[in-house]
DNA sequence: AGAATAGTGTCTATGAGACATTATTAT
DNA sequence: ATAATAATGTCTCATAGACACTATTCT
């Protein structure tokens, strides 16, 4: 930041006024400059039935009408953080509020920042600069739209985060509605998403692939009591990689402070057989040490 | 983001007008909203004398006046995206720009956005939303102050990066302003930074310490041509710990696409003595496969 | 000459991964 | 009974790190 001050609102040649003049007006009437709105935008991600989903909402209003979105809204200037306006956009505009099963639910969602956007036309309305957030979830209910959202729904994220989405203008952008109105099961994928929301998904899904091999989140994907089987199916999933179980399972329980026995097991075994599985709970450990390294993609190098 | 609005321009209990009301204001008159600021903060990192420093600017203006501080600035809403942003600043408000030497040297530095820091009240004046960025550059010519700095230098970041700055009110974060006025060597370091400048150094090294472990960007503090000592020594002064030479240099020289030997050598040997070293360019690799680990140290990882 | 350093060699401990094996549970 | 799976054991290979050593260059 520094001494610099906002520019005047214009966009023709630069205002020519002391240092000391914008200052004043920075001061004392900044919205006398270009403004620019702050929108948060948050990258939810869950597991359903062993694949990896996002929550999306459906547009009500335009840009992008119709389009399916990134939940997010604009950051109530002056009154809130952030990160508070991530969890606040994240639970509001979901309808994930109200029973008190949701609320002890929301409040083990981990929600960090992920990148900020700003290009100044990725908005048709205006120059928009939106914070991103990635949230790793358990297993939630289905969503109720918030008031401004036309419907919200969990969308699995295999070919979803490919190509950015039409100008508004040209119509391209909007994908087929899901069927059911405001929380059915999985409506088919849009096939492109508002905004640059494509890119910042792809990037969501990026770090998330990144952050399990050496923090323990993969942990926040699932209930408080969970099995090393239950964990390999996380990994599996984020990292759309078949793991080995028996080394796998030697691997988690020989970093420290990974996760602690709850000395039980699961009530029945698995599906299609197996003994019942031993439960853990997430330990205390923030990172992990030694990683739990990904298979390596020689493509991913360069 | 989707449906969601802009929020009036007022403290006081929430506007009750229609989503359509709201949507019609957006779309046609921004500034009826609480506005907000975006600016852009570099954190810029080199190599000096075997030390890591950061680049500061001594504000010329309130608040903080007379403070040092990250060097950055307004967005140009609508003009430009945040990359640029930064980009402009870095070169703009140091000076950093004319000469041809320094331009070339500019297009060699690594910049990378770092986060995105919004408390309502971290800036005095209004809510103002700071994208970091995090800038690796080669070891560079004391910067000349911009036109909105009283002054500019490179400062040892040893001890820097504790404690946040008093509110501007106080007056407490006020250091020993620098004995040179636009560009001497580096003052006696200030005991705190404006605004929350402290914390989002600390995150930047943070990062730049993890970010050398997997990405080849030491190289990004070197001149183009350089030797396995001289990539050491910027291990040894991010990472602050001693390293092994001679397995670092194994180590270096396994991963491939790390670096690439020129074929030739250094003029002399060390200053200390010893033989001439062989001298590399940077690799094409993105990602180090193996990662160069740093020490382990236990209290990092709860 | 003496000291410092570049670069290489060697040995050991550790972890990753392939594979095998046993025990337990569902159908 | 058969199949699937949890959990453990064994083996091999690659890498990290400690240490030793040689060759080269500076003071």
């Amino acid at each position: 930041m520094a001494a610099d001050e906002p520019r005047p609102h214009h966009t023709g040649p630069h205002h020519t006024g002391s240092e000391a003049e914008r200052e004043w007006l920075a001061a004392y009437d900044p919205r006398a400059y270009t403004p620019v709105a702050v929108t948060v935008d948050v990258v939810a991600l869950t597991l359903r039935e062993g694949r990896l989903h996002v929550l999306l909402v459906e547009r009500a209003a335009p840009p992008y009408q119709g389009s399916w979105a990134l939940p997010g809204g604009f950051l109530r200037a002056g009154e809130e953080g952030l990160d508070e306006a991530a969890a606040r956009e994240l639970a509001e505009e979901t309808g994930l509020v109200g029973s008190s099963d949701l609320e002890s639910a929301l409040s083990r969602i981990h929600l960090e920042q992920l990148g900020t956007y700003g290009a100044p036309h990725r908005d048709p309305r205006m120059h928009v600069v939106s914070v991103a957030y990635l949230a790793f979830a358990p297993d939630l209910p289905d969503p109720q739209a918030g008031t401004d959202a036309a419907a919200a729904a969990w969308y699995p994220v295999a070919g979803l985060a490919h190509g950015p989405a039409g100008p508004p203008e040209t119509g391209g952008g909007a994908p087929p509605p899901p069927p059911g109105g405001g929380g059915g099961g999985a409506p088919r994928p849009p096939t492109a998403l508002a905004f640059d929301h494509a890119r910042i998904l792809a990037d969501g899904l990026d770090r998330a692939r990144a952050k399990i091999e050496y923090s323990p989140l993969a942990t926040a994907f699932l209930p408080p009591d969970f099995t090393i089987p239950e964990l390999r199916a996380v990994y599996e999933a984020v990292w759309d990689e078949k793991l080995h179980p028996g080394n796998f399972h030697r691997k988690v329980l020989s970093v420290p402070g990974f996760v602690e026995s709850t000395g039980t097991t699961t009530e029945r075994g698995g599906a299609r057989g197996g003994p019942r599985a031993r439960t853990y709970r997430a330990g205390d450990a923030r990172l992990l040490h030694p990683a739990l390294l990904r298979p390596a993609r020689e493509d991913e190098i360069r």
